[in-house]
DNA sequence: GATTGCTATGTCGGATCGATATATAGCGCC
DNA sequence: GGCGCTATATATCGATCCGACATAGCAATC
């Protein structure tokens, strides 16, 4: 599966029309913030290279109080090119932490440091978590968002309660610490 | 946190010396590979940049019946550096996949690719939890390594049970496709 | 009226990937 | 014996992508 930031933008505006900044929103904030990343340095040349190449059309917005933007829509011939994209075999996921590496390092830190990492990590993760429950109410379901939402909620959950164990754990060996 | 081949490098040689080629198999197979990812590309050009920065020793090794191979040691001003590097707190978790991207657009393909993902998924889920459990047996556990092992074992399993429902119910659903 | 924050587009250096090249050796296979 | 495949081992290089920065208009707050 080509899953480059072309393949990505072509995903978001299959789901409507969008200016690059909207895009860079949705995949921060939308169903597609859970399990891809890009930024605007390969976005806004991706739309125009697909736009050179018929994949979109571009539209210029004039707005009362906020900047001009450029509004683009996915064509006929790009919505036959993300569809030969999606129907491959996806490659494996791709997942990196700085957390877990630290925790695996974890004989060259201190407790205490170990004790904040832990807890931004949960803190990621509820905040991830409240993002799904939010995407939820916000947008209509269909099928391929409960899919997407219910994956993400069972793996985080399932962080969270291995994080909580594992803090626990952590205050009980080390209880003078522990009150913070 | 500073997390780049660099780091990963230091971090990997912090458990023992290596070449590039293990240090590689290592972010491959190893208790590392759970959450990091590094390239040949990367990798060779960070050990010969730490090496002449004095982080890394270098000794080259005869073998027989084998390449010769220039075995990495860390040095006390490296396992300073990776100290330092740690010491920070982590940035939050990034996750790529071209599965739930394709779940999210599930419209435009059929059930039985649909399907067809899902079991690649779940083999490529089940072949990462059985990794965790080789390393679980043949490494000498300590607390960084049952620490990474727990939390990867926590969320895999969520991650396999979720998909076993959602393959369940989209087989009630096409029960023509299901006789596999 | 100054600073901060949001919207919006874009560039650019550097980090990284993925493919390829090169070389040696073992193993099965017909 | 030769052929392809796999494994060990190092290295390079183009393409891709990130992260930081530049620019700019307008709103709101202080």
């Amino acid at each position: 599966m080509a899953m480059n930031v072309r393949t990505l933008c072509l995903g978001v505006l299959s789901t409507g029309e969008a200016s690059g900044y909207e895009i860079k929103k949705e995949i921060e904030e939308g169903m597609f913030s859970h399990f891809i990343e890009a930024s605007f340095g390969s976005i806004y040349p991706a739309l125009t290279q697909l736009a050179g190449e018929g994949l979109l059309t571009v539209r210029a917005e004039e707005q009362t109080g906020k900047p001009d933007k450029k509004v683009y829509a996915i064509t006929d011939v790009g919505q036959k090119a993300l569809s030969r994209s999606i129907a491959v075999l996806p490659a494996k996921d791709k997942y990196k932490s700085e957390f877990l590496f630290q925790m695996l390092l974890q004989q060259y830190i201190s407790p205490e440091a170990m004790l904040m990492a832990i807890d931004k990590q949960l803190a990621d993760l509820k905040s991830d978590l409240a993002r799904i429950a939010e995407c939820r109410c916000s947008e209509e379901p269909h099928a391929g968002a409960r899919f997407v939402a219910d994956y993400g909620e069972a793996v985080l959950t399932a962080a969270v309660k291995c994080l909580n164990e594992k803090k626990a754990e952590l205050e009980r060996r080390t209880p003078a610490q522990a009150a913070e």
